[in-house]
DNA sequence: GGAGGATATGTTATAATGTTGCAATGAGAC
DNA sequence: GTCTCATTGCAACATTATAACATATCCTCC
């Protein structure tokens, strides 16, 4: 995950495969903490996996309306909320969007990489960055209970493209 | 910067002389710059030093009509898109707030703490945190343009008076 | 298997934040 | 002085998020 080649999912990966897995990974989940993935909140997870980048909630919610499913806003937004505290997604404050989290079991901050040019984000884990936050808080005498980090600028493929210049 | 004395203002420092501080620093700069430090611009910049902590755009706003100035969300907007780019005021992308940049004429990422119970942040310029998340990059091939970091928790202050649990 | 409580959803309205587009103004260059 | 460009005024609108309250669904316990 802190590889060059599975920060930024390629373009040519099984997205539906990777759905899925990342849906199963859900409800064993929530089996074992006695939660309720429910129909909207597991097809708003579906979702977000299969944008595979950041989705806003407005988009998810146009989506599900479009499926057929009685959807306002609330709705959406109770789904996420479940989901972040959950762990199962991320949310991005710099695109007010949210990404599925491949690792919703490990406790982690969630580091993104964004991409100006194509809006990717690439999730990593850097034991180092996580390790300067905590000793700056401590330095400071701060309690330390979220963590930030997004990181914006122009993915590999992008670069290599020529595009963002 | 970087000490724990510095890094929250402290309850009972000279609100005054540090808007006075920051508005001729923010005047020096434009001067230096060529740039123009409109009415506008700088009655902006100086309520958000006044305020000395994360402020929305829309209380500047309103804080703008209270004083009978005609102003508009773009006339905010547009001043703080200004001094954002001059470094003069930072955008705190959780709160959707800004601050005032002590050190605008030092290029910086902005790196903050921020603490969920008295609502201050604390602006810091972390070597430490910078090297971390300029390595990650370059080990992934990432082209760096933009850094948010933002850590939520409790300040030296709350923590000691047992607000927030 | 039915009552009751907790959890989850439906629904309507509204709040909060941010942007677009175009006209009018004003400051500095020549 | 006039030209040009940056800045501001203004109106409308777009996007993101929450409040409040009613209804439905699930689960437990008897």
């Amino acid at each position: 995950m802190t590889e060059a080649s599975t920060a930024f999912p390629s373009s040519d990966h099984d997205h539906g495969s990777c759905v899925a897995h990342a849906v199963a990974k859900a409800e064993e989940l929530c089996r074992s903490r006695g939660l309720r993935l429910t129909e909207i909140r597991r097809r708003v997870l579906e979702l977000v996996w299969e944008r595979h980048g950041p989705v806003g909630a407005y988009a998810l919610l146009d989506t599900l309306r479009s499926e057929g499913m009685a959807a306002a806003p609330p709705t959406v937004y109770r789904a996420l909320d479940f989901l972040q505290e959950q762990g199962l997604v991320h949310r991005i404050e710099r695109l007010n969007a949210f990404v599925g989290c491949g690792q919703p079991d490990a406790p982690h901050s969630g580091q993104f990489l964004i991409c100006s040019e194509c809006g990717l984000a690439a999730e990593i884990d850097d034991p180092a960055i996580d390790r300067a936050l905590t000793q700056a808080a401590v330095a400071l005498g701060f309690e330390l209970r979220g963590k930030t980090v997004e990181l914006e600028g122009l993915c590999p493929d992008c670069r290599r493209s020529g595009n963002g210049r």
